[in-house]
DNA sequence: TATGAATGAGGCTTCATTCAT
DNA sequence: AATGAATGAAGCCTCATTCAT
């Protein structure tokens, strides 16, 4: 890593964010070429083809979310933190208008059948991200603080479907509500899985 | 409906196929014309362009779904029905070996900011499915045998949410575990809002 | 001539005004057929081809011109009808906001090489016209009213020059300031031809 | 000017020999790269579009125009090249066989409603060349040795019309007689306008 | 007399990729 | 480390023409 050159790096930034705004198929490689004031020889000496680039640009953006560029925390801790967390999706999707979905999300959907080792690296990036909400609960059952009906990678699962459902159908519909309604519901019933500490009141639809 | 011409029918039909594996993007108009069989002019002489061509295809789509063509029910009435319905797509993923998600969602995702015309459509078509989900909770509601927590329109999204986001997801990892584990919680959270006729027992994660 | 039938005749209107609008290049049989509000198989049943929609407005033009549709006068019998009549076409193309030209002359404008047949159609329309200008200066110089510097063809040919030039250049530039100028340079020359009666006095820029 | 690409070079040569000789709506994209032995991507690689192309052309060719390329004199100082210059068009025509016209007013022609700023080429150069042409008069009339019955840029006006409608009609006729008839007269009516030095004769038809 | 389905060639443009400097 | 010229395939669309009914 390290110092990448500038040239690449430019390069790498300006796709990313134009495959999350149009996708793979909709940005051509001038495109980027433009946006990032590179010259078409660039292009070529630093990656193999346009699957170069994509690879380039999933590792560049596994590369900051593990750093941590990304989120706010380092890790979810408390069930704030969770239901921040999650909220934080939507609210930025409600920013953008629902015009953006998730960019691995949307660079995942472009692949075709023949990109194999693309997708891998997209999966690497869903299962740290699925990880990342999984140590929640596991800590949370581990301190008798939740109900093990469920095992703590399904609960992840569950959390991640719906907020990439919810981006997902939010960006298609332009609008946000569903992916609101949704997340409340899954809220309610992760929290109606808490098993209180003594004395304690839970928060939450459990009544 | 009636006698479409041989021609448009048959290319509507080989382009919903394409556009759902492939995408719109993905799916050349000389594709759509070579699986249809169809000589070039023939396209133009039907649509006006290729979103003219889409909107035919997600118009025939509902169409379809309007006449329960893609269902095996015409209404969800039971919880065995929702269930049975909802399971449906992860089993259809499933034998489709993640390679295809939802059809609309799939088209709808394509499409750029310019086409609002076409989003309506699609918009059209997804309110029908809320609907259609949406009618059994309030019916359940109003039988006094699910709480009243949350709106059955929200409680549609929610189911919504899952599905689309599970077959999403499913596509792009090309793994169904996810979706499995998710339509598997937000099955035990909807059970668990059932309200048990007198002497009776739910099944699910509650007890 | 008689009556033709009804659709041919539509579609042989609805093509000269288009032509003339946007040249032959610039229309295509579809065109032509919406606008008649004709079908498809009509346009084959009654010509050939594109072509022979060419010559059948060719001659449908000529008819109307040597019906005298297009001219206020069947001759030009003075100085004020000769100057009233070259008139006219300037003042025609400043109502149509310098837009359009000479029909036919566009029309010929369009013709390849090949289309040998068609020219002949132009020529003959375009010696119509000479004739009936050069008619007059006929009359003229064997009433001894005219000088005989130039024969009667030669004057209308430089009328009709003029004519032809300053449509076509009004219609390119959009402007038909060039075409009035040199109209009026080309009407005093042909004044200054004229030989006055006696005791008369010629008007002009003859001081 | 200096050094152009080779390809662009070719492309715009090719171009307006080709738009010269079947217009624009006549030439296709691809026949100008093939005269001109390019690859399919050159094209858009220098131009925007087919109207980039033709833009090109036009400067292309003003630009030979302001250098003189298309002009034996770089300015007309007397009677004699004032006709020697008209005559030259009639001449170069007759040579051509009538097949050809003014390029920039076949170009110019073929524009549509829309193209307002290729029009805005074209006018740049015709205004050059009637300032080209009326400098003459102005010249003459500054000296006393031409009537000052119309202005110099009427007087230009006037030659380019018949110049324009010469050249125009000898192309859509195939014939150049009209042409040579109009310019015989319109010179003799210029020739008219001249004040005899003292002691001299001018020739023409006047006298 | 009339309709419109069907065909296939060709036009304009975009694009990924390679190559020379 | 950098530039941009060059290539050719492919995509979308228009169009003249023919055919079946």
């Amino acid at each position: 890593m390290s110092r990448e050159t500038n040239a690449k790096q430019r390069m790498v930034e300006a796709a990313l964010a134009l495959f999350h705004a149009r996708g793979v198929y909709g940005t051509s490689v001038d495109a980027v070429l433009e946006r990032s004031r590179t010259g078409k020889g660039q292009f070529s000496h630093y990656f193999k083809d346009k699957d170069g680039l994509v690879r380039a640009v999933l590792r560049h953006f596994y590369g900051n979310l593990r750093r941590g560029a990304y989120d706010k925390v380092d890790a979810i801790r408390s069930w704030s933190d969770l239901e921040r967390w999650l909220r934080a999706f939507l609210r930025w999707q409600q920013e953008m208008e629902c015009t953006l979905g998730c960019p691995i999300a949307t660079i995942g959907n472009d692949l075709s059948q023949a990109q194999r080792g693309l997708r891998r690296e997209i999966r690497d990036i869903f299962d740290w991200r699925r990880a990342f909400v999984a140590a929640f609960f596991r800590q949370q059952q581990a301190a008798g603080q939740m109900r093990k009906d469920f095992r703590p990678e399904a609960l992840a699962d569950f959390c991640y479907t719906i907020t990439q459902g919810g981006l997902f159908m939010a960006k298609v519909e332009r609008n946000s509500t569903p992916f609101e309604h949704a997340l409340r519901i899954a809220l309610a019933h992760l929290h109606s899985m808490r098993i209180p500490a003594k004395g304690a009141r839970t928060r939450g639809a459990s009544s």
